[in-house]
DNA sequence: AAGTTGATTGTTGGT
DNA sequence: ACCAACAATCAACTT
């Protein structure tokens, strides 16, 4: 049944005015200008899918409708103010729109079951919804976005699917409930049978379209056929390719794809023709920037578009190209193949032969040999035994290379011949001497010989010729398969030298790194032995310091022997018994060795 | 005409 | 017969 009442079809834009100026009464903070500012705090929001790196955008799964049905989108949301708690469903692309701005969660379904005289309570807030406000176009776009819409819920055949819209007091109101709770009536859902507002569309494919896609794809469905309605636009039927892209969306379908979400979130009743149009209203009242930020993505994606359509056309063409080439090389062998082998036998069953268009060329061959080979076949006064055997013994020669209805007007003509001569000879000189006629037939025979032999010539050559070609075709393609063998190999050799040269100098890096560790371990070694000789050297003079001392001390033991010039104190002796420092930059010997064993286990490394 | 979403309807194939 | 899957269609509106 049809629940569409005419009522759905009244007028509910929102037209606004263009300067966007505020209504008288409108708060300074909702204006359109704010709007507008508020849909560039969205687009700040927005940037995920705004941003030029996609235009694909993922389908916006409506919210399940919960218990209050008022469930938003989540961040994203275009109401992103919005007090309910987030819907689980996720609306990744919706605009969002600031709740002062566009409050469509304000967007109130009222039932006229309910609200009887067009007066909806809303938040304990009345609202006007009789016919007469439903005229009440707002003359600010700043108006559209604040409108609350009141719905009727599309139940059963009461006028149903009226918006409206609310005055500001009301709205303020309704913006502050918002910012508080949801509070929003949406008291009894639609029956289910209710639900059917877009009754099962008639058919709109005529018949030969539905035939031809029910031969395409058995599967699918016909279009239903309903003989009561007639199609008002009849849609064609492309069957399209599954890999072409798919065109651009428009601007308005982007916005529609963001925006339905909320509003249907907000209005789970909501119809999609309601949803159009508030929609409509919000696109009516969008600010060209924001506008143009869809846009902008349009004309991304449009590039995008342009580029995968060329990709795919290129595609198309090159399969094209592909085939055609293919079929042109099997043409063009069976045709070598019809040339060279008569025999209809030989050549390949193909459905180019079979092709009613396109004589094979074996046929071709049969019309035309005839005429070339034996152009006067009546004069072929053949009679006699002996014309018969040699026919056959040219036949077995040749029925590899003859067409059957030339081997048959051969063969069977012997007879036909002999008895069409028969009577021609009669006819034409009954008194002709055995001998002229032995003579006429050996001359007949000896040009019925030299035509065979020229045809045997032609299909040697022939035959030849296509041998040379298979050959050519051999050999190139060996000569091709060799050049890929060559390249193949010359790959690897240079691989291998190159290997071979890493592997180089790698060793050398390694040898000169052994050499570096040997002469550091050299020069360790001198350090060390200059280090030995310069201890040994002063063990030494320690040695004859002592030995002097000792002499000294032997001295002053003994009777007083005054040396004065050589005064030594026992301090001066003790500098000089003191160990000598020995030269700090000097390792110890063991170091040395552990470095050089070091530098030895690198230098192996 | 195509696109937006979701509900509905009708067909088809499998169980 | 029933169910699942799929395709087609429609709604209002913009591009």
């Amino acid at each position: 049944m049809n629940c569409a009442a005419p009522s759905h079809t009244m007028d509910v834009r929102f037209y606004p005015t263009a300067g966007g100026n505020s209504i008288p009464g409108d708060p300074p903070n909702l204006d359109f200008a704010h709007c507008l500012g508020y849909y560039n705090f969205n687009k700040t929001f927005h940037t995920p899918s705004l941003g030029d790196e996609e235009f694909e955008i993922p389908p916006i799964t409506p919210p399940p409708e919960t218990e209050s049905g008022l469930g938003l989108s989540e961040v994203d949301s275009p109401f992103p103010a919005m007090p309910e708690p987030p819907a689980p469903h996720r609306g990744p692309l919706i605009p969002q729109f600031p709740p002062q701005s566009l409050d469509l969660p304000s967007i109130t379904i009222s039932r006229n079951m309910m609200d009887q005289e067009g007066v909806s309570v809303n938040n304990g807030q009345s609202v006007n919804v009789g016919p007469g406000h439903l005229r009440q176009y707002p003359s600010n776009p700043a108006m559209v976005m604040k409108s609350i819409i009141s719905m009727n819920s599309p139940n059963g055949m009461m006028s149903r699917n009226q918006l409206t819209t609310i005055n500001q007091s009301q709205l303020n109101t309704q913006l502050t409930l918002n910012m508080a709770g949801p509070n929003i009536t949406h008291t009894s859902p639609s029956p289910p049978a209710s639900k059917s507002a877009t009754p099962s569309p008639s058919s709109s494919i005529n018949e030969d379209e539905q035939d031809e896609a029910n031969r395409v794809i058995g599967e699918k469905r016909p279009a239903p056929i309903d003989p009561t309605k007639k199609s008002k636009t009849p849609k064609k039927k492309k069957k399209k390719d599954p890999n072409e892209p798919q065109k651009p969306v428009s601007a308005y379908a982007l916005f529609f794809r963001d925006t339905q979400a909320a509003i249907k979130g907000q209005n789970p009743n909501a119809t999609f023709g309601e949803v159009s149009k508030i929609v409509a209203s919000m696109w009516d009242g969008l600010g060209e920037e924001q506008k143009q930020v869809y846009k902008s993505k349009t004309e991304a994606a449009k590039k995008e578009y342009l580029k995968a359509l060329a990709a795919y056309r290129a595609s198309l063409v090159s399969k094209a190209a592909a085939e055609s080439a293919e079929a042109q090389t099997i043409r063009s062998v069976q045709q070598t193949l019809a040339s060279t082998s008569l025999s209809p036998g030989l050549v390949l069953p193909s459905p180019l032969n079979q092709h009613p268009s396109m004589p094979s060329a074996s046929q071709a061959l049969q019309q035309a040999l005839p005429r070339a080979i034996a152009p006067k076949p009546l004069q072929m006064r053949l009679g006699g035994s002996q014309i018969v055997t040699s026919v056959t013994v040219s036949h077995q020669n040749m029925s590899s290379g003859m067409p059957p209805q030339l081997l048959g007007q051969m063969g069977a003509g012997g007879s036909m011949v002999a008895g069409a001569q028969s009577t021609a000879v009669s006819q034409m000189s009954p008194p002709m001497q055995p001998v002229q006629q032995h003579a006429m037939q050996q001359l007949q025979q000896q040009q019925q010989q030299q035509q065979m032999q020229q045809h045997l010539q032609h299909h040697q050559m022939q035959q030849q010729q296509m041998h040379h070609q298979q050959i050519q075709q051999q050999m190139q393609h060996q000569h091709f398969q060799h050049h890929l063998q060559q390249q193949l190999q010359q790959h690897h050799m240079q691989q291998q030298q190159q290997q071979q040269q890493q592997q180089q100098m790698q060793l050398q890096h390694m040898q000169m790194q052994h050499q570096l560790h040997q002469q550091q371990i050299q020069h360790l070694q001198q350090q060390q032995q200059q280090q030995q000789q310069q201890q040994q050297q002063q063990q030494q003079q320690q040695q004859q310091q002592h030995h002097h001392q000792q002499q000294q001390h032997q001295a002053q033991c003994s009777p007083p022997q005054h040396s004065p010039g050589t005064p030594h104190s026992v301090g001066g002796s003790a500098s000089l018994g003191s160990p000598q420092p020995a030269p700090q930059q000097q390792p110890h010997p063991s170091q040395i060795q552990a470095h050089a064993q070091v530098l030895s286990q690198v230098s192996i490394y």
